[in-house]
DNA sequence: TTAATACGATAGTAATGCTATCATATTAAA
DNA sequence: TTTAATATGATAGCATTACTATCGTATTAA
């Protein structure tokens, strides 16, 4: 049996949508490698069109503009994310499991999967480590979160706090550190490549990861 | 007596220093209030001239481009917070207490105070939790690094990582969970004021706050 | 008194971030 | 099967961004 991951977008992300076209696919797999290799800031939509044989103008009749790109694969990426989850706590019994596998989803080296020929998760993990960030440090946060843009971030979210509070429903910050975990996650990881006197996992503490820091951290203080 | 703190910064951040002139010194002020008002984005080296009556040109003596005006502002910043939390724990003699000192001055709402005329805290603090992060996710980090252009925050963040060694010799994170304190504070405020759902810190809970999360976060897994 | 410097004024240039128009190939509807 | 709609390619254009360079003058330092 073959499977195939859709994941359904948000249709404000984009003017024409990229699924229903072999330029919109091109767009999307391409723009990850793109963004991957030169940087969110570089990155341009005359750059892309280069890459993928079509205009400027192209590309702008699928998205508005690059953050709207940025947005359109973020999502996906989140909402894969929150699809694996599902998947994976699925026949799970225990809650405490549960929240387990969300930090080592979240934490553990992200591979490509077969879900989708044209979108790299690995690339996308890696994107999302560091430019996710920027999809919503913007002065028009409040009008993109009108759009429901960040909705996939915030279901993740959502379901990791709806975790911690079944593990423990006294506990008062459920919300606060299930975003708390997503964003350490990625954090702890780019500094760890980039900034590695920020954490405290070396080349030489094999034993020592983001995954078991999560761990420790949550079941501490739930 | 008249207190007037001098924090040293690296030369490296700037062409010119832009506290050796009235100009310099308009344009670390006049920065932080444009980029805090229209978002780093959009903030350009010809809006600011025109703000205080200079040319392009003139900003460009001073500073390479519009990133290193950021570094200087946040690695102020990160020095500011610094030397508060010296300043706040130099007489304490519980590390528990110089630990919760450390939160509260990451946590809670900053004011201006006296210690320099031309920059304003408060604006700073808003600029770092919306903007602080784009100061290292850059594709040349690296550089910037051997630059010791994160020295600020690193500073900051192993006096944070001492304190919790201090507190507890065998625990295994003291840099991660470092990090992670002033990552969380910055960001869970971001949060609170623009996606809120993805916190605790509604209107209705006075006394949750991101102080006490981060407390019971901190001090249960220590 | 001269020499250095800081700064204002102006110009210029490549790249960015778009928008618009027109032709053509393909596909869908009548 | 003709017609109409749609998608893409090709090209142009334009305001803004991100700089760099030059020149004259006022102020300051040697």
């Amino acid at each position: 049996m073959e499977h195939s991951l859709k994941i359904k977008m948000n249709q404000k992300l984009f003017l024409r949508n990229p699924e229903d076209s072999d330029l919109g696919r091109r767009i999307i797999k391409n723009g990850i490698i793109l963004i991957h290799e030169i940087g969110f800031e570089a990155f341009t939509f005359k750059k892309l069109s280069k890459e993928i044989n079509t205009t400027e103008a192209g590309v702008y009749r699928y998205f508005e503009n690059k953050h709207r790109l940025l947005l359109y694969v973020v999502d996906w990426y989140w909402s894969w994310q929150e699809y694996r989850l599902v998947y994976h706590t699925n026949n799970m019994a225990s809650t405490e499991d549960k929240i387990k596998m969300a930090i080592k989803l979240l934490s553990d080296p992200v591979e490509d999967d077969i879900s989708t020929d044209y979108i790299s998760e690995k690339l996308l993990y890696e994107i999302v480590m560091a430019e996710g960030a920027k999809s919503f440090l913007t002065k028009h946060v409040a009008e993109d979160n009108k759009d429901k843009l960040f909705k996939p971030y915030k279901d993740l979210s959502q379901r990791i706090a709806a975790l911690i509070h079944e593990y423990n429903a006294s506990y008062g910050y459920p919300n606060s550190l299930a975003s708390t975990i997503i964003e350490t996650a990625h954090f702890q990881k780019f500094y760890a490549n980039n900034l590695p006197s920020l954490t405290d996992f070396g080349n030489g503490n094999k034993d020592k990861t983001v995954a078991h820091f999560l761990e420790k951290l949550v079941f501490s203080s739930i």
